[in-house]
Formats: structure tokens, C-alpha cells, sequence
DNA sequence: CGAAATTTTGATCACGTTCAACTTCAGTGG
DNA sequence: CCACTGAAGTTGAACGTGATCAAAATTTCG
């Protein structure tokens, strides 16, 4: 079997998370396979399922494989507010493994696949490797810049520029993964979700939506969102989406061993 | 001197950012030598200077000795959206040293004290010693935390929650390294900063303070705010600080393959 | 002291909420 | 095959929170 195919073939295989990891940082089949030495086995999770539960504890690290979920809080008057979308690749448990208490809930949108592992599994990977304590500082960086992101969207953008940022956020991500076509994808969301992550009401949001369509800037039958005008969308939502940097690789072992440093 | 004298005088002589890692984690002194041994002579900002700008690159770590800042993102129609500030023991840099370039910019709110590191050096002291990777890790989680929290509150609160929520945080986090009393603080932050912070006008954000005193849940005379119903206060706020757990500490080591590693 | 930044107050208005009803569609069992 | 169900999407009318713009009062600082 020709390399190429079977690099290929492993990554569907490993999934989209080493997939992902592989775009900030070079791993060894050894890194792998002592990475995959602590999942246990895949856990498949129904729709409308809690996965995590805003209050308790939670020392898990799931990596989502197939499926989407929603981080969210719920207020005492009954308003949620959905804070990130997970999509395959994203990990469950960032940043509520790191808390004594999870201050945020998960839940499935949909069926989806996991691979779990323990969070002292994990650190204890980060002592033996270190390259996977900085490719966890990345993971959790991507995310406050996401979160960021949303910051800006709900403080200061109009509901229709939040609206087309969203929309442009999603796409982007799936593309990322390889589920969605270049203009064209499949919204893995109802409107309701929606409405709760861009702090809007539905029938607002319903509007806003419909607006996009009689614009021309979109076009959409059921969840099957296209782009028909992707520049005018990407203007109205100031949308630029942020890349992260490759992590730097280890230098070179000093060869005296670090004598010159200690100067206490 | 007693060992508990030379220890505080260490951590003032150390600043609030080593403080702030060792409630995370254990720190033996040849760690903190090797942090140390990175950091560029200590750097002083004046207020209102820009830190970082949004859409240059910026690969440095920058410890908040003193001072504040805020972070924050400039839109096309001139409004402003501050997606944090920033307090002694924080980080300026992180997220935005992870992005190909900075997607937000950070000023200087007052004059600053500042010590500097370049994500380079930070990133290779990592990989020497793991427990730094980790402590990263644990700062971007942080960090990720507290957006979360700053997205419900500008998605789901009421104006007024919102403000109260702003002046708990800000309390709490000040008191964590011994700024603030235990009723009473010094709000470091104009009005105009608050409201940028908050997602809402500065008029509309003078009412509501003025609101809360005159409901009796606060007292301010100036900047400075004590909290007269602190009760009160956080019911209304959904207040429910988050505290992060420590980090595991390293298994013992295997006997034959990590010897190379440990210096001290 | 004078200039600039900040805080306070007032009047008007728009964006987005709320609540309610209705439509559409997929799935399910009689 | 149709009736029933529940979830999701669509539409309308009335209301209210918070924005906007303007100006005065106050504090801070060079």
C-alpha cells in the first residue's frame, strides 16, 4: 500500500481530534499510539443526552468523533445561553475538567461517537511527552479565542451580523473537518440552538434569517444553508477567521545538562 | 530569618504571577530560577499605550506585575468591545501570541509594570519542564472560563445583573492577590471601560450604577465601591465564582527511561 | 489655572423581546 | 391510509430595555 494512502487511511482511522493536533504540532506513530493507549473505549451517546452537568465535577477529556453538542448555562429565569458549539475534533471537558466543579453543561444535539479519557491520564501523558502539555495550552487557547469571538458577537454586533458571523463560524469549522462542501453545508443546528447562542430570540432570529435569504446572501431549504454572496456576508459579519501557530518544536537537547541556568 | 518570612518576601520579590502558579502547582525554587532566568528586565508601560494591536503578530508573554489593561477589539463602526481586563497576575499575550497575528489589541488602562517573555523561550522551558506545559494549559483554561462567563452575561443578563456580576469578578479577582478588602475596593476602571466591557452604553450604564446604590446594594464615593448587601448582590448577579483545581503532580517516574530529565 | 477626561442628567426612538397563533413536517400507531 | 403527536419553523402586534445624541456638572491632571 502506497504511504500517502495509508497516512490517509490512519488519520480517518485516528480520528478528527490527531487530525487536528496535527495541524499545530509534528506526532510520532509513538505519540499516537501512547496517546490512544489511554482512551477507553469509544462511547456513543444519544440525542438530547447531558454529557456533562453544570455543578458537578467532571475529570474527563472526550474528543468528539462523530456528532455536535452544545456547552451551555441555564439562569434561573429560565433563559439558556449556549456558549460554544462542539463539532468533530473539539474536546468535551475544556475548559470543565480543569474547574472543581463544572460551571457550564454539555449536551448532545445529536447521536454522537467519543473517545474518553481521563483527565490524570492525560496530564500524566503531558509529564511523559511534554509536547502534549503545549498541545493542550493550544487546544485550550483556540478556545478562549473562540469564546472571544462570541464576546464580540453578542456585545457589539447587530443580530444580523452575529447572525452571518455564526454562520460563517460553523461552515468554516466543518470545512476544517472535511463536512462541509466550499459554499454549501448542512446546518447542524435548529434554530432554537441558535437563538440561544447568539443571545437572540427565536422568531428575531427567524427574521434575521429570512432577511439573509430576501438579500441574496444566502440561500437555504431546510438545513441546507449555500452562500451565494460569500464576500457581502464575510463584510457584514467582519469575519476573519484567526489561525493558530504551529507549536515550536523542542530545541535541540543542550548537551552539558543545563548546568548554565541555575543560578540560585 | 524564619523560612515563612524569606517565603512571603520570595513571593512579593517573585510578583503576583508566580504566586498566582503555585495555586495550581508546586514550585521547587530550581523551577522558579529557570522561569526567571527567562524573563527580560522588567518593562514599564504608560497609560493609555497599546500593548498589542490587533492584526500584527505578537509572540511574547507579558506578566502583569502592576497596573491594568484591558483587551479588546476595535469594529468598522467605531464601538468597541472589551473582552477582558486585565489584572496584576495575568497574562497579556494569551491567546493572542498563539494567532499567526494578534486578533485584538490590549492597552494599558494605567501605568504598568510589566515582565517579559518571548512565547519562544516559554515554549522550550515547556518542554524541560513539563509542569510549566501544564500551568499554560491551566492559564488559557482560565482564561477560556472567564469569557464563558462574560458571554452569558452580556447574552442573557439584564443590564443590571450584568454590572453586578463586573463588580463581583472584578472584586474577587483583585482580592486574589491582595488588592481589595474584604468589602471594599478601589474599582481600578472608568465608566466608559465598563461599559465597553459590559456591551452597554456609558449612560444607560451610569443608571444602573446608580441604581444599585440607590437600592441599597452599594456604596461608592468616587472609584471607590463597597459592597453594603453583598447578598443581595450576587443573588442578583448569578454570581458563582470558579475555582480551578490544582494540577496533578508527576507520577513517580519510571525507573529505567526519565532519569535524563530530572535536573534537580 | 485651564484643558481634558469623566460622570451625570434628560428626551427621544429603534431594535429586539414577548407572547400568541399558525404552519409544516417527520414519525407513529390505529 | 389517516389521525395524532411533537418538534421545528414562520408570522404578527404590542411593548420595553437600552441606545443615541446632547449638554451640564464634576473631577483629574498638566
Amino acid at each position: 500500500m502506497p504511504n500517502v494512502v495509508r497516512k490517509v487511511l490512519n488519520d480517518n482511522w485516528n480520528g478528527p481530534f490527531i487530525t487536528r493536533l496535527r495541524r499545530y504540532i509534528d506526532l510520532a506513530p509513538a505519540d499516537i499510539a501512547d496517546l490512544r493507549s489511554l482512551l477507553e473505549s469509544d462511547l456513543n451517546v444519544g440525542k438530547r443526552r447531558d454529557l456533562v452537568v453544570d455543578g458537578y465535577e467532571y475529570r474527563k477529556l472526550c474528543f468528539v468523533r462523530d456528532g455536535v453538542a452544545a456547552r451551555y448555562k441555564l439562569l434561573r429565569n429560565g433563559k439558556r445561553q449556549i456558549v460554544s458549539i462542539l463539532l468533530p475534533g473539539d474536546v468535551v471537558g475544556l475548559p470543565g475538567s480543569f474547574l472543581d466543579q463544572a460551571n457550564f453543561s454539555v449536551i448532545a444535539l445529536s447521536d454522537m461517537k467519543l473517545e474518553v479519557c481521563s483527565l490524570d491520564d492525560f496530564v500524566a501523558l503531558c509529564y511523559r511527552r511534554p509536547k502534549f502539555g503545549l498541545a493542550l495550552s493550544w487546544l485550550a487557547a483556540h478556545e478562549a479565542t473562540m469564546y472571544a469571538e462570541r464576546i464580540i458577537d453578542i456585545g457589539r454586533r447587530t443580530s444580523i451580523e452575529r447572525l452571518a458571523h455564526f454562520l460563517l463560524e460553523i461552515h468554516c469549522r466543518l470545512r476544517l473537518v472535511g463536512r462541509a462542501a466550499e459554499n454549501d453545508f448542512e446546518l447542524p443546528v435548529s434554530q432554537e440552538v441558535m437563538s440561544d447562542a447568539l443571545g437572540l430570540s427565536v422568531p428575531h432570529l427567524n427574521r434575521m434569517l429570512a432577511k439573509l435569504r430576501g438579500d441574496g446572501m444566502i440561500a437555504a431549504e431546510g438545513r441546507r444553508v449555500t452562500f451565494v454572496d460569500r464576500k457581502a456576508l464575510q463584510l457584514m459579519a467582519h469575519f476573519q477567521p484567526a489561525t493558530l501557530t504551529r507549536i515550536p518544536v523542542a530545541p535541540a537537547p543542550a548537551a552539558p545538562p543545563l548546568r548554565a541556568l541555575a543560578p540560585s
